[in-house]
DNA sequence: AATGAATGAGGGTTCATTCAT
DNA sequence: CATGAATGAACCCTCATTCAT
């Protein structure tokens, strides 16, 4: 549980670092009201001052854990996007990567929950909430165009569809937190397939 | 030192709906975390005291709360399939009060995210949102079997279609609470038309 | 635990006593710093407001009551003392009386210490404790010189000898409460008469 | 809001100390009930959470300021038992101890009897009070049996004397707390004297 | 005379932050 | 850079007391 003794070798980054995961561990383990600095530097094996060295308060490291798994979920979907293939394959990748297990850990989705749970009173989480999910839809919004150009949709309203996928896959990963008895990895999976298939019918069943 | 007159002309039930509604206000203004019994009652118009006096603790209140709100949201959900019509009038009808302007306030969804955010470390959190969230479920899932009998969608995994309304829902209340200005209560609903209109096409089209 | 429902017709001598011996279950029970009005007047099968109805404040309760068993112990101890007989039939009398079930019940002891605890701090209960001392001492001293004067104890000094007894019988009532494994009413009984046949040799060797 | 230099240069158990001692003054002045945290941090000098670091607790800080005195006291009696000497000079010896002005205090009498006062509530404090206790007793009659070896006295049961000097000590010690007029340090030693003289005639009559 | 809901000062405790080392 | 003892504001909770009924 606690980590081993701190190399002095680490850069300035490295610790900061070593702190947002302590953070996130912890965030995840007891939510975001019981976790303290104290315990956050003692899961990372470090002193109680150095929090206040390297992100001088407890709300900025938040804010900084914060923007890490934002950025990391970003760059995750973002691969999916970056795969060669069509509109519908990519959009079969992204739904591959978001509820893999390494996207998809109940850690990862503690936290992400945590945070919602504040972000209405702090307007600095929403905003990184915010401008996340902007992104995210605007590129799911830009495949499900692509499929309506090359198919038979043309009624299709693809922000709409975008929206909706993004709210969904919210409500899913809630759930997975939740009522993981109810809620599957696979599950979700099917259900964010079954949302695609449904919307673009024949283009999907093929899939995973 | 001295006391002021107090109302005593309250019963017990009434008190501790004063004080529900109070916490819920707070919660929503400033998050869980920041929730102080002296806000509670200061906004209830009560002394420090009387929190304790009603329910034990600040924990019990709080689960109080989140009960309160729990068995006004059934209520709500199960009046809309209360209602005389077909299954798909039922659903319409749902849809309608989900995400009415009373069942859907940003008061409430902030106090609805707020406790999820909790949730994960917090089993009796949890329990009453599992609970809720299974009948939930099982509701919808009765009305999709209804609506697969009556028509001709043979190969429907109404399951599949319960869980993920469910989800889409959640997601849904969470981005008008996070992102007002990309979600609206309008744009919800087309969203969650659009959900059932996608699985049961033709069937969903007229309505609102 | 909690007394019957309360007669409507006693009298308010009756209330005072009936707070009173609550008064002593619950700081025998639980301590004098753990003692509450809630509990006293639970105990007491009465309402929370009744003890400032009869007794004005918390404080004046608990010197009543100390006073109550301070009446009651200087009763019993006049009894001995009231008896016909020789000094030493009295002493033994006197003993007798303070080592029996009735007199030293472990309730009582507990009250009285309790009391002790807090006496340094309160000059109430410190008078209340001294005078009934004083009084206890002089008997004793008497009877202690009247043994010096039928018997052949010419240099004894009666104060030194009554003094000493009264601490000791303080100092045994402590160990009957503290280690009652160690010390047990009829040990106790054998010190106290062990203390007198040492110092009025032969006068108490055939006594119980 | 800035706080002041604290004073770095003291090690943890000079820490512990101080505060045990501070402890010591405020139960000595107001009783353990009125003995607050604010009261005993602001007497050693130091700020309120400092208790919570040292010693987790109140409770746990009262529990260890009861240990402390009970080791000295210790540390004190064996004292006596130690010194070379025939056993009658080693009861002299601890009699003068145990009622010189560094071991009498009334400050240290005053915690001694707080805490019985509550002993009888609290298992903790009884047990550190019980095994003093014993190990007190054993030791005085361990001295008695060698005065009973080396003279005339076969029929004494020891632990009869033992455990009488015991109680007689705590009951002399409460006498000088709390009716200081009535009873000296000076008197009580000749009390504690002549109790062992009139158990062992002839022995201790030319002490102090 | 009796009740008990309501009050609020005051208690112990927590914990982000500071700073001498 | 890093440490962790020290600080003290702010928290939740207790409970003697009040007073409308």
């Amino acid at each position: 549980m606690v980590a081993t003794a701190p190399a002095r070798t680490v850069s300035k980054a490295q610790r900061r670092e070593q702190l947002i995961r302590a953070t996130m561990k912890c965030v995840s383990r007891n939510g975001l009201s019981a976790t303290t600095m104290a315990e956050i530097t003692k899961e990372a094996g470090l002193s109680l001052g150095i929090v206040n060295l390297h992100f001088q308060s407890k709300e900025k490291l938040l804010v900084e854990t914060l923007r890490y798994i934002a950025d990391e979920y970003q760059s995750e979907w973002q691969k999916a996007v970056r795969i060669e293939g069509s509109p519908t394959e990519q959009l079969a990748n992204l739904i591959d990567i978001e509820f893999s297990a390494r996207v998809c850990q109940r850690e990862k989705l503690a936290v992400w929950v945590a945070f919602w749970g504040e972000a209405k009173s702090r307007p600095t989480y929403r905003r990184i909430c915010s401008a996340l999910d902007r992104e995210y839809v605007l590129a799911i919004q830009t495949l499900c165009d692509e499929i309506c150009r090359t198919g038979r949709h043309p009624h299709t309203d693809t922000e709409i569809v975008a929206s909706g996928y993004s709210a969904l896959t919210d409500g899913l990963w809630l759930d997975i937190l939740l009522t993981p008895r109810d809620m599957s990895r696979a599950k979700a999976k099917r259900i964010a397939i079954d949302y695609f298939s449904s919307h673009f019918p024949g283009r999907f069943t093929a899939l995973s």
